[in-house]
DNA sequence: ACGCGCATTGCAATCGATTGCACTGAAGCC
DNA sequence: GGCTTCAGTGCAATCGATTGCAATGCGCGT
């Protein structure tokens, strides 16, 4: 099994001593040549760096974090509600993955991604006690604050895009909810409307927050919400959930969507329904997802700063790593996109 | 709570030996006992674990992947075209990413994920050759045959997501395009439509393949292709291209996009022009998007078996990895998916 | 001719785990 | 009682690299 005097066996992977034998110089001397050390001349180092691309050589990336200490790799986790996987589809999730993947390559570093069980988020944690990332990027914080907070108070260097909590001891990066939902909610009073259905689940700290604004501006404006369903992510039970509301409220005139996807899952309930959008109903959405500007209508919807906020945690995560104390929240600007499924009414005769 | 040796610093992570002192054993028997190794006493075992437990040891994982020589991480690699980044934005490779992390998951493996430029496949290489990981999937074979050739001849642990090209060294997996060509084809001629058009990159072997499964199949009812353009696979390209189809050519009838996001552009297009889908101009897709049912109108497109092709390149990678000689390409099959964006003219009369 | 300094290179310890082998003590056997 | 056997544990080598320190050789000053 082990010999060690034959020719390179092509099965099975190089390693420093073997070319070192065939340079004819010892590991350490290939160590440095690789790694461009001064202490080695210029005509060494020039025949190893030929030899090891010739033997398509690349240093083991794994035994050198090992002796280094340093690891170059970041868990991105997304975690999913137990029962349905299907949080992975909402496209919001890959733009940001994308920015990630983006700000991560930038600075050297690898992205392991991982999917993992909303309950259990403390798999996540061993990523990192493992040693196999040097930190955790969540994708949203779901219900699990607690557990957050517990994983961030025993030292785990960790992000979170989310909202900003009270009593909250980790670091999140995100849209500015609350703005996010006034935003809305002021468009929508502009645009005439008065029978309003909110469509989100407001379990979760980001859409309680949008929620909240939203409901804030409207009461500044004497306008009550008719309705306020809960939905989860998923693009059927928005659906679904569209359909039930315009048995129970036909009369609707608008319609404010905590995600794209959300709002796309509402205006084809709408359509079936013989609604027309925007001229009966109004609809916005939330995330600005590339796909809708190219949805019929176009989505009017609010946009997230994604590539900002992938970079931002990212950038808060190399922080703590590098031994800077966490900083608690970072809230990004979020801004209105107005596209055509908000139009004001075609016949205000209407309403 | 008894700790009577040098309180282990919080700031460093915990390590076997430290866990050995606090067990007063050696860290054999520590490693044993964590493994469940027969070899160690019950009561033993129970201490260590119990102990391991209350202060978040977890095995270094990059340890013991060096010592054991077993590397239980898969990178997923995602080639982007120089220049644009976009690659990325196709749902259809969130859909994959998402098939391949379950069936990843699922048999304990861990997955990097990679964007890199496609002309540099090499430095996808590099990740199996520093170690980093065990083998390389790849989504999209792009215009890299040769480069993918001498990987695998080079006996680097590859699987492909593409199409089954002549003199091929790699492993594929991919819908049989030639059969989605074929089914597209046959759908239109169904549908009455004669002015076809065809929107997608036939430098991309899969999309040529769909082109001649396509054309195959309109020279058999004696149709002719009225246009073909060549758009990579950006949403705005993709609108820019079918509006200056529209202006050559105003009397289009059907489309066959060859992604759903490209037939999504079109519609988008199409309307701007005036033209009503699927009355005036009939539009296919391709891939079947989780969207492309809730898009306005709901998307006639083929579906390609994501979570099977999936499953089937982590089982082809993990059989290579356990030394089986390289299947050379698996051919799913694929099925049109009808709906509104393809029905039948309104008015025979028209055509 | 000797010694010093400088430019290179090699030796061996190290990172954090795993594991073959040796060792210990007690039980079993005749 | 002496010897084998076996359960349970520890020692030390090992995985593939990096790096402090020692060693080598060469040039050169005096």
């Amino acid at each position: 099994m082990s010999r060690r005097t034959a020719p390179p066996d092509p099965r099975k992977r190089m390693q420093m001593a073997d070319l070192a034998r065939l340079a004819g110089v010892s590991a350490s001397t290939v160590s440095r040549a690789l790694a461009g050390s001064p202490l080695i001349s210029e005509d060494t180092r020039e025949r190893i760096q030929t030899l090891a691309r010739q033997f398509n050589y690349t240093v083991n990336s794994v035994a050198t974090d090992l002796r280094s200490g340093v690891k170059r790799t970041i868990a991105v986790v997304v975690p999913y509600e137990p029962g349905t996987r299907q949080s992975f589809a909402d496209p919001f999730l890959h733009g940001m993955i994308g920015a990630l993947a983006d700000a991560l390559t930038e600075r050297g570093y690898e992205m392991l991604l991982s999917r993992i069980d909303a309950e259990r988020l403390d798999a996540a944690a061993s990523l990192v006690d493992g040693g196999r990332a040097a930190g955790l990027i969540l994708i949203g914080q779901w219900r699990h604050h607690d557990q957050l907070n517990a994983m961030a108070e025993r030292g785990l260097p960790l992000v979170v895009w989310g909202a900003k909590l009270p009593r909250q001891q980790y670091c999140t990066v995100g849209g500015d909810n609350l703005q996010g939902g006034r935003l809305v909610a002021e468009h929508l009073i502009v645009q005439h409307r008065r029978r309003l259905v909110f469509l989100g689940d407001t379990g979760l700290p980001e859409v309680a927050q949008r929620f909240r604004g939203f409901t804030a501006v409207l009461k500044e404006h004497g306008v009550e919400l008719q309705l306020r369903a809960n939905v989860p992510f998923l693009v059927e039970s928005g659906r679904q959930t569209m359909a039930a509301l315009l048995d129970e409220q036909p009369d609707i005139d608008g319609v404010f969507a905590s995600s794209d996807l959300l709002a796309m899952a509402a205006i084809g309930a709408l359509r079936e329904r013989g609604r027309r959008v925007p001229e009966d109903v109004a609809v916005v959405g939330y995330d600005d997802v590339e796909l809708s500007r190219h949805f019929n209508p176009p989505l009017t919807t609010v946009s997230q700063p994604i590539h900002e906020g992938g970079a931002a945690m990212v950038e808060q995560l190399l922080a703590q790593l590098a031994g800077e104390a966490v900083t608690r929240a970072r809230v990004l600007d979020t801004r209105l996109v107005e596209r055509e499924s908000s139009r004001a009414a075609g016949s205000p005769a209407h309403g």
